[in-house]
DNA sequence: CCGGCCGGTAACTAAACGGTTACTTGATGA
DNA sequence: TCATCAAGTAACCGTTTAGTTACCGGCCGG
């Protein structure tokens, strides 16, 4: 064997920046690159060396975490519609009157989706895939439920007091302040290209704002 | 030099497959394929040579009419913004009564996104881009106008029958109706799976389909 | 006080990618 | 009838990509 017993050898030099071997933070590092990169880029737009380098890490520690770059993908997001779920359970929408409830929970989905437009973009993305990476989870099957019980409860108040219509259904309530938040948000660049406004401008924001609870509410007033 | 004046030569075989020598032809099956392509994997993820596939034909005509991938999805973004627009204008929502030219646009865009569901697509990804390449586009300027200024005049004839409140607003309406609709359908996927219940089942899509045009006229009916 | 383990780095690889080159074939009009 | 040119094919190329391997070093339990 051609005089070598070893193996390809490669030059080192010394570590010159500042270790951080914390396996907490580098995590989240990891997580919250993946994130912006996943929401910018998409599945197939996103680069892993990008994730790696948003991270201040490289890689190697991503796989290490991570496995591979389709279940970071899905830790993203699952911890996006935990972030929403989570925030969502504290408005304790049935606490005031049915009306005011509905358009509680109307202004925290609007402003929660214009705070966090990555959300959004992971959704679109899941979506193009119809959803195959969302499918795979086991951590969201519980999630969800208890945003549909809280609002059946508050619709069913509602109609029992006369405000609210016999034909008022959570789930397509729900739908309809999502839709109109989603929608202005997440298509808010081609909608201002093609009709030659600025939608993300404060008063447009605010009118909007203002426009979604008129909506839901006039949709299921008695 | 070592006894070869030839460049690097390569073998060849008789066609065996039948030539279309179509150049229409062709160039429209590339299109359609793009079309698909672009629709399913997004920008990033779409392959050029799976669209060579698709169109029955190589890379290099995918390059020879249309420059390259961009341009080529930028005419396949344009095609089908043309493609909705075209079929909008021959509803002449003018025709009818106020009430009832709103319930037909509500209808119209709900059944064409329904069925076309790669311009949904194509929303999505040019929206995860921030409209980059819609911008760049000459050829849809002029083109959404016509759909503000008819839903102007519908608007004003209900207002001034009565029939509309004061602050409807035409942008306001379409945003409405264009949200609904693409929020169920675009993300019907992930929708489906958080909440259990199969969006995409005739019973559901027909309920949203009344429940998109009950929201719509409430919210505008004096 | 030291050996192994875990957090960490960077160079490497095979495959896939967008885009190009070299060449062939059929139609057409002078 | 043949020169010319557009239509078409497939091999090729340089780069990028997801994923791996080889190696380093601080720290903690025995």
């Amino acid at each position: 064997m051609d005089g070598s017993g070893e193996k390809k050898t490669i030059k080192r030099r010394p570590a010159e920046r500042v270790l951080q071997r914390d396996p907490e933070r580098t995590r989240a590092a990891i997580l919250e690159a993946a994130t912006k990169e996943f929401a910018e880029n998409g599945m197939g737009g996103a680069r892993v060396d990008a994730i790696a380098e948003r991270a201040g890490t490289n890689k190697r520690m991503l796989y290490h975490y991570f496995g591979d770059k389709e279940q970071l993908y899905l830790h993203v997001l699952e911890e996006a519609y935990v972030g929403i779920r989570t925030a969502e359970r504290e408005l304790h929408i049935g606490d005031r009157s049915p009306e005011e409830g509905i358009a509680e929970l109307a202004l925290f989905t609007w402003r929660y989706f214009l705070k966090h437009p990555e959300f959004l973009s992971l959704l679109g993305t899941e979506n193009l895939h119809r959803a195959r990476w969302l499918r795979q989870s086991v951590r969201l099957k519980e999630l969800h439920s208890h945003l549909i019980i809280e609002l059946t409860q508050v619709l069913d108040r509602g109609r029992a007091s006369g405000v609210f219509i016999e034909t008022a259904d959570p789930l397509n309530v729900y739908l309809t302040i999502a839709s109109l938040g989603y929608f202005y948000i997440s298509n808010q660049y081609t909608l201002s290209t093609i009709f030659g406004r600025d939608l993300a401008d404060t008063a447009n924001l605010d009118a909007w704002e203002r426009h979604i609870v008129h909506v839901t509410l006039s949709s299921i007033k008695a």
